[in-house]
DNA sequence: ATCGAACGTTTACATTCTTAGACGTTCGTC
DNA sequence: GACGAACGTCTAAGAATGTAAACGTTCGAT
């Protein structure tokens, strides 16, 4: 059984988005990003990205003496693990205006727009069979 | 200018949540459903309501040698700031598919699922204009 | 072969988070 | 008015988080 991994810190977030981003890196790559972006030392990159590989969301190809960090999960994937903590706390009827808050916030394009609302469709099928 | 209370972590939710569902209670009442949820001591919950006030998500109120908490902002509201940190760590594309998985995942009624039509619809048009 | 640059590892420390015991005070009852 | 129960406050301590210096090793150029 693949444990889960353990959920990401804002800290975590941030360095994470950039392996995303970059794909498959080597710790000078991320730093080059986060020091720039959030101005955080060389240090605190490795620790980040060592901590991360602990977690079980970075793995790591030896290159000559250096590492190569690649995800080990989607963007998406932890995304959505984010997003159950948050429906988790929503209360008895928070739910809808909740999505109702981010689809007004998310600036989507149509083919996205079209996208939801097909799903809504369907949501709404299953609900009149039940 | 109305300082707005820093985030919740993830025990403070807990916490919240009962006190958002019980609207205006006493320490013994959270205690009582956070003790049988959570396994919190009474000394835990306290603790955490007296961070909850410090931090601005709970006022008190004095009635005899205790107090009466109750809820500064509405459960939505802080569901809306977690709502935008999650956004915040949406890469691109992927913002879209959060959304379909959330609403996939949050089991609407036949009217949620006509409210959250009607807001597309109107995000259909807005980017028609643009 | 040497030497500086770059790399991963180790260690450290402040802060926040979570949990909870200890303590003095107050309320209600007898 | 005495006494136990309940309340809020104080104190504490371990874990997680965020940041980063220090160090030994290795690579690459000279």
């Amino acid at each position: 059984m693949p444990r889960r991994p353990e959920s990401l810190t804002p800290a975590e977030w941030k360095v994470m988005k950039i392996v995303w981003r970059l794909e498959r890196c080597a710790a000078r790559d991320v730093y080059e990003a986060a020091g720039s972006a959030h101005g955080m030392s060389v240090s605190t990159v490795k620790t980040h990205l060592r901590r991360l590989v602990e977690k079980g969301h970075l793995e790591t190809t030896r290159v000559g003496n250096s590492f190569l960090y690649e995800p080990t999960t989607s963007a998406l994937r932890s995304l959505c693990d984010a997003a159950d903590k948050l429906l988790d706390n929503a209360l008895d009827g928070t739910t809808a205006p909740l999505l109702a808050y981010m689809v007004k916030k998310s600036k989507l394009s149509v083919d996205e727009v079209d996208e939801l609302r097909t799903l809504l469709d369907q949501a709404a099928d299953e609900e009149d069979e039940a």
